[in-house]
RNA sequence: GUGAGUGUAGCACAAUGGUGGUGCACCAGAUUGUGGAUCUGGGCGUUGUGGGUUCGAGUCCCAUCACUCACCCCA
């Protein structure tokens, strides 16, 4: 081999690919039912959309930004996460002054330069949503409902939603403020991870999976006990909402987001078989400063972003479902082969699946791969059939056989396979 | 970025330092114009790569690459 597949970077095989069409198939019927149309926006942006959006000091601006400087000297960018992409759109193209209310959903391939594990890729796929011009609860209700539906729809089994709030920009200072305070008297009992993140992101302690850093911070302050009174009633109002709804959560006063733009609402679809390592399956958040940070008007924004393949990993594993021909046509001779093709050609046109063999060998030969190819009949043509003018279908199940003249032929097998 | 594990046929796995095998898959035949079962036969490996130790290395040592898993971080 001169050369493999860049490292954390994934083939869907002919064999994977039809799992991701039925998955991509529920999710635009379920968005469609919920309100949202699709934004599709470019890959690659300005590395500085991401720098600022995201938050300058977190690891995935970074070190985990595949960046680089274009032929034309322009800093580029491949995204590595959806929301910055959409909002940018939403401002450029002033939706906000046609469309006041602006929600969309997207799909497509992520990059992160991580080290490759389980469930983390360096080329991954996000399906998530926006909700643009909206602060009400009611639309992290919708939102969250439309997530929650989802995996309901997908038969995703073992996950559960988890809330928090993580205030506004003013009370979520107050309260950094006073945890970095609480977590510096107790740097002693912390773990060097936590030590360090009491600078670089001390929210991140309180989700330590080390036991001594579950026992030092067991009495921290909380997030809930330092949102103002605007923050606190949004957050009940989501709460209620998700109750009206029948929707159940856990309130996860802990949870911690990775990016600097939330606010308010935050949540997590998590796998709850997989303790730890890569459990969160969909997450997102309210980020009502984001469009004025990249310079839109003031906008209140929310959204949510699903690992699509964390998601696969928990789907039930269905049947290959599709790529089978529903004729096969077995050709035996130069004179039947020619026939073959323009039959195989008339069926398609007609849009039914038909397959040959494009180096065909004896009928047994043929037969096997009609087989194989999981054709529901196949039309055998010989020199006796061509001598006669008529073909032999074969019913693959039943393995009863009909002779049908060549100007029928076509008619005779759209009749055949209009009950498959 | 840190740490650990694994690299043998298309796939899944064996092989005490002494001639690299088994199953599945594949191809052919038994059945010369009829598929799934059965039987018989067939091909395959530069044992990831490069060094070293040894009379002799898939096996031991070193390096390197790849993959996997965990940490970090995150979807």
């Amino acid at each position: 081999m001169l050369t493999q597949a860049i490292k954390g970077v994934k083939d869907i095989l002919p064999e994977d690919s039809p799992k991701w069409r039925r998955l991509e198939d529920a999710v635009r019927k379920l968005f469609s039912d919920y309100g949202f149309s699709e934004i599709r926006t470019p890959i690659i942006e300005h590395t500085v959309l991401f720098a600022r959006s995201i938050g300058a000091t977190s690891d995935i601006v970074e070190k985990e930004m595949y960046a680089f400087k274009d032929q034309g000297g322009d800093e580029i960018t491949l995204r590595p996460e959806g929301t910055a992409g959409v909002v940018r759109a939403y401002a450029e193209h002033k939706l906000f002054a046609s469309r006041p209310v602006t929600k969309v959903y997207y799909m497509g391939p992520m990059f992160r330069r991580e080290r490759p594990q389980a469930g983390r890729l360096r080329q991954f796929h996000q399906i998530g949503v926006e909700a643009l011009g909206v602060s009400e609860p009611g639309i992290d209700v919708d939102v969250l409902a439309a997530l929650v539906e989802l995996f309901g729809r997908l038969e995703a089994q073992g996950v559960e939603l988890h809330i928090n709030s993580l205030g506004c920009k003013d009370c979520r200072a107050a309260y950094k403020a006073a945890l970095k305070d609480f977590l510096m008297r107790k740097t002693d009992s912390l773990c060097p991870d936590c030590q360090r993140r009491i600078e670089t992101n001390p929210l991140r302690a309180l989700d330590c999976k080390s036991e001594r850093c579950k026992a030092a911070t067991a009495d921290a302050p909380m997030m809930s006990e330092y949102l103002d009174g605007d923050c606190r009633a949004h957050f009940e109002s989501v709460k209620q909402g998700l109750d009206d709804l029948g929707i159940q959560y856990v309130v996860d006063p802990r949870m911690v987001r990775g990016l600097d733009y939330y606010t308010r609402t935050t949540f997590e679809m998590i796998a709850v078989d997989k303790q730890g390592a890569q459990n969160a399956v969909a997450a997102g958040g309210r980020y009502d400063g984001l469009v004025e940070e990249i310079g839109g008007p003031s906008t209140p924004g929310i959204g949510f972003a699903i690992g699509v393949e964390r998601l696969l990993m928990m789907l039930p594993e269905a049947g290959n479902g599709a790529g089978s021909p529903q004729v096969y046509i077995a050709a035996i001779g130069g004179r039947a082969e020619r026939f073959g093709q323009k039959l195989a050609d008339e069926l398609r046109k007609c849009g039914i699946p038909a397959e040959r063999d494009y180096s065909p060998g004896g009928l047994k030969n043929q037969m096997k791969k009609a087989d194989r190819s999981g054709a529901s009949f196949t039309a055998i043509i010989g020199e006796d059939e061509m001598a006669r003018g008529a073909a032999i279908i074969r019913d693959m199940k039943s393995r009863e056989q009909t002779e049908v003249r060549f100007d029928r032929l076509v008619e005779e097998i759209k009749t055949l396979t209009r009950s498959l």
